[in-house]
DNA sequence: ATACATATAATGTTGAAACATCTAATCAGT
DNA sequence: ACTGATTAGATGTTTCAACATTATATGTAT
């Protein structure tokens, strides 16, 4: 359904609302699939956007601020996150020997099978995408990473 | 900066996931820019969203159910949400003659004058998506309706 | 070496989101 | 008209997000 159906808007101020409003609008629904998915398994989309982030580096253990750099949600509480992950064993948590103000965070063999797990369930949600083509979707990355760009220089 | 560079993460799964992940990115951080420049306007932006709706009905009345549905976020309490903006005295709420269980809400005098001083902020927003051209910005929109379009008809 | 600034993570607090439940009004079928 | 189902909105409760503050460790300049 177009954006205009979907929040009963007819007239925008300009292409770019509209643009703003469908991308909060895309991002909502896309978020609301995945914490419905992520329910059964217990865990929430930004405790598995954690555990993505410490599959990436596996078996390399990385520090709580450069998690933090690397969520999708640059405000969340990172240390908290990482306590319900400890609590559920998904997560090895020891202070840094380098830098004994830094903690650092390791994925455990459950969090690499609960990830297993759920790979296919993400890549089937993701897969949902392909009324677009790969090269359309390709094209919107960059034009969003373009936006973001120029504010960035402003 | 591109996806890739915000959140440091180099491969992607498909184009779809990187699409996703920058739609949430992106959208994240346009609304971080909101709730900043709504901040000293004493207003959410789930607030301005309601006035918005409310301001483009008006002077008609609209019921609570309306709004909700007409809200980017479909999960926000909009009986609440009325609340703090009736507290502030920027909408009014009196019972529908027609049916007794619904709520007619009005945007008020104050309400619409402070649409009308957040409206240049807000463009500037908007237009601060000049890096990429208005046909772009269409095109994107288009392709997004697409995609959540598919997902329904599954 | 000391003092001050900064970096890192944890914690405290407040308000809102998420979700379920509840009350009252309306509708639909008999 | 009566029953059950549905709709509209409000409210209760628990969890989480947002933001500020704190504690400790490290870095830097004199």
């Amino acid at each position: 359904m177009s954006i205009e159906t979907d929040i009963k808007q007819k007239k925008f101020r300009s292409p770019y609302q509209r643009l703003a409003l469908n991308l909060i609008y895309t991002s909502n629904w896309i978020q609301y699939q995945q914490v419905d998915g992520f329910r059964e398994h217990d865990i929430t989309s930004q405790q598995y956007n954690v555990l993505r982030i410490l599959r990436g580096q596996y078996p390399s253990p990385i520090k709580v601020s450069d998690i933090a750099e690397r969520m999708l949600d640059k405000n969340s509480n990172t240390s908290r996150l990482i306590d319900k992950l400890l609590a559920k064993k998904l997560v090895d948590r020891k202070s840094c020997p380098n830098d004994r103000r830094a903690v650092d965070v390791v994925i455990t063999e459950a969090g690499l099978e609960l990830l297993k797990k759920l790979d296919p369930v993400v890549d089937e949600w993701d897969n949902n995408m392909n009324a677009i083509t790969h090269e359309e979707a390709d094209l919107i990355s960059s034009l969003l990473d373009k936006i973001r760009e120029s504010k960035n220089n402003n």
